[in-house]
DNA sequence: GGATCCTTCTTCTTCTTC
């Protein structure tokens, strides 16, 4: 096991790429944004143990070298596997940078809250069907690493519960998800305006929900203005739809919003792997289609839990939206190439 | 009516010491 792992290490499999973004949200407590501040270090009188720092840092204590740590590991582990792609180490920018709002658009009429939600279907049937989907791009473009472990996450899960088990315990986990999305969708089309979110906490559920249910009963009082419930949105020119949980005011700020469940406590915006990718798609997709007659800038992730405990919301700002859009192009722009590399080979095999 | 699509979820080193 060690030795895979030191060769998983060598060979880049293991090191991070650069998907993760800055950790800028509103919901850290200030404690734990900045440990540093709370290091035991702070206190030390740097001036009075300065010679002994110095004195500590300019004197090799190992003989080892890292020369001879590579020939002692060639030595006990074998020769060194390389990997045939190097991690991209470097911070990548897309291509084109295609805007994430659309400027023509940017005018909001006065009466677009009043009505009810919209709730624009999914249409394959008038040549949409090479359309790609958000989440489709998004899991054809995972990153090694992501890939890494998730598939030990699966094979943990396998060993334990075994092939059907698994089975079951994924569909359950996708059945709750999709009962949690119908409940709130009741909720937030049955009171669009926002003023009677009581009956999400008075409400019966089923028990598998229930949980789920009062974890996100404190955000729905702060969830207004609903515009749009489960509905499609598609990117004209970048030519990639999906279909957003729900788009309306929280806290006053007009959001897409993504409703998740999680059996893990996510309170932080990097537990949340590329959900604000997915939120930066929808948004930067619903702010050039047509259909949309306003503009989204930010953005709601509300993760709830089965036991109750009060569901974390990570908003992220137009600042931060702008971040992950790039990222998105980037997850875009690598999927693009995938498509022509697998489309020229198909072509070469027929011929 | 059946088939297909979009979603629904899942990941983050590991051990010792205090």
């Amino acid at each position: 096991m060690f030795i895979f792992k030191r060769v998983l290490v060598v060979s880049g499999i293991l090191v991070p790429k650069s998907t993760a973004l800055p950790l800028r949200h509103f919901s850290a407590p200030s404690c734990l944004r900045s440990p540093k501040r709370n290091s035991p270090y702070s206190s030390v009188d740097s001036e009075r143990y300065s010679s002994l720092v110095k004195s500590v840092m300019s004197t090799r204590v190992s003989s080892q070298t890292p020369e001879t740590l590579s020939a002692e590991d060639e030595h006990m582990y074998g020769p060194v596997i390389k990997a045939q792609t190097p991690p991209r180490t470097e911070v990548r920018t897309p291509k084109t940078l295609h805007p994430f709002l659309n400027c023509e658009d940017a005018g909001e009429p006065e009466d677009a809250e009043s009505g009810p939600p919209v709730r624009i279907g999914i249409n394959r049937g008038q040549g949409r069907s090479s359309v790609p989907s958000v989440t489709r791009i998004l899991q054809q473009t995972l990153s090694q690493e992501q890939i890494f472990y998730l598939e030990r996450w699966k094979r943990r899960m396998i060993a334990e519960l075994g092939e059907e088990g698994f089975r079951e315990y994924s569909q359950n986990l996708f059945r709750q998800g999709k009962r949690f999305h119908s409940a709130l969708e009741e909720i937030l089309t049955s009171d669009p305006s926002g003023k009677d979110k009581s009956v999400s906490e008075t409400a019966e559920y089923p028990p598998d929900i229930q949980g789920y249910m009062e974890s996100v009963s404190h955000i729905l009082r702060d969830v207004t203005a609903v515009r749009a419930i489960e509905s499609t949105v598609k990117h004209e020119t970048l030519n990639y739809l999906g279909v957003v949980d729900c788009v309306a005011r929280y806290r006053g700020v007009l959001c897409v919003i993504d409703w998740k469940t999680s059996e893990k406590a996510k309170p932080f915006l990097s537990n949340t792997y590329d959900n604000p990718i997915q939120v930066a798609a929808y948004a930067g997709a619903l702010n050039n289609d047509g259909n949309y007659k306003y503009q989204v800038e930010s953005g709601l992730i509300v993760v709830a839990y089965k036991d109750g405990s009060p569901a974390h919301a990570h908003q992220l700002s137009p600042e931060l939206m702008l971040d992950y859009w790039k990222t998105w192009l980037l997850r875009l722009e690598e999927f693009t190439e995938q498509r022509s590399i697998q489309a020229s080979g198909a072509s070469s095999e027929n011929r």
